[in-house]
DNA sequence: CGGTTATTTAACTATTTGGCTAAATACGAT
DNA sequence: ATCGTATTTAGCCAAATAGTTAAATAACCG
């Protein structure tokens, strides 16, 4: 698959809310398809096609546990999307700071905690509150 | 414009590799609408379409200048989905290296000391090839 | 004013997308 | 084998999208 038809794909996929929701929900941990599916108010064949557009992106993976096949996030898809914006982040001057200020963070802390930029992660808290 | 829908409208319009091509010449400078067509084989009147979507999105925005429409980037929109990426780069643990690389780089560019704040980040050519 | 250039709007078409329901498939348990 | 649960495929429909050409608008030029 080319550079550009992924992108497409991944930008196609991250363009619908829904999908998005399941990303921040798959952010907590891997899931089964019908746990994804609760919080919506759509059919379960529309949530199977959201998860094939998904991992058509390269963002999310898919195993298989009896019946069920648990999603997780695949990072490749995320990790264009963060590559392609890096041509476009001198745009907007803040990275140096940003950067540096991050890094001064890590240094303070020496390898300890991972990083501590702005939101904490929690591992087990079930409100990730976005509004996504 | 509610956040999600925003970023509905970015992704969306970043989803397409006419617009994203767009988006690349538009790093380079402000141009006109005419400037911004001749390198694709589609008709002007696509082309302001795509830049209606662009706009609607937040990645541009027009001015104007006798009875041309110079286009430049707007940062909002990039912003914007920078922001929302900023969520899973947890995810994919390789940010300190990078980071740190990347800070080296801008280093031993622009003379010792490290940027203290804001430094504008020169344009090294280097690095990424464009496939868009 | 009338002409030329730059860009947009209108109207139409083909394709894609997202949703639905009903039916099919895949496993595990009985 | 049969049943029950989990998920996907199929077929249908409505709305959105990307492209087209032709016509409209906007601003400058003589």
């Amino acid at each position: 698959m080319l550079d550009t038809d992924r992108l497409n794909a991944t930008f196609a996929a991250l363009a619908d809310p829904t999908r998005r929701a399941i990303l921040a929900r798959l952010a907590l941990g891997e899931t089964s398809v019908q746990k994804l599916a609760e919080p919506f108010a759509i059919s379960l064949p529309a949530i199977s096609r959201h998860l094939k557009v998904l991992e058509h992106a390269g963002l999310i993976s898919r195993g298989r546990d009896a019946q069920m096949r648990p999603c997780k996030i695949d990072t490749a898809g995320l990790i264009g999307v963060d590559h392609w914006l890096e041509e476009y982040r001198k745009l907007w001057g803040q990275s140096m700071d940003k950067l540096e200020s991050y890094l001064e963070v890590m240094k303070a802390q020496q390898g300890a905690a991972p990083p501590k930029k702005s939101r904490s992660v929690k591992r087990q808290g079930a409100s990730h509150g976005r509004k996504d």
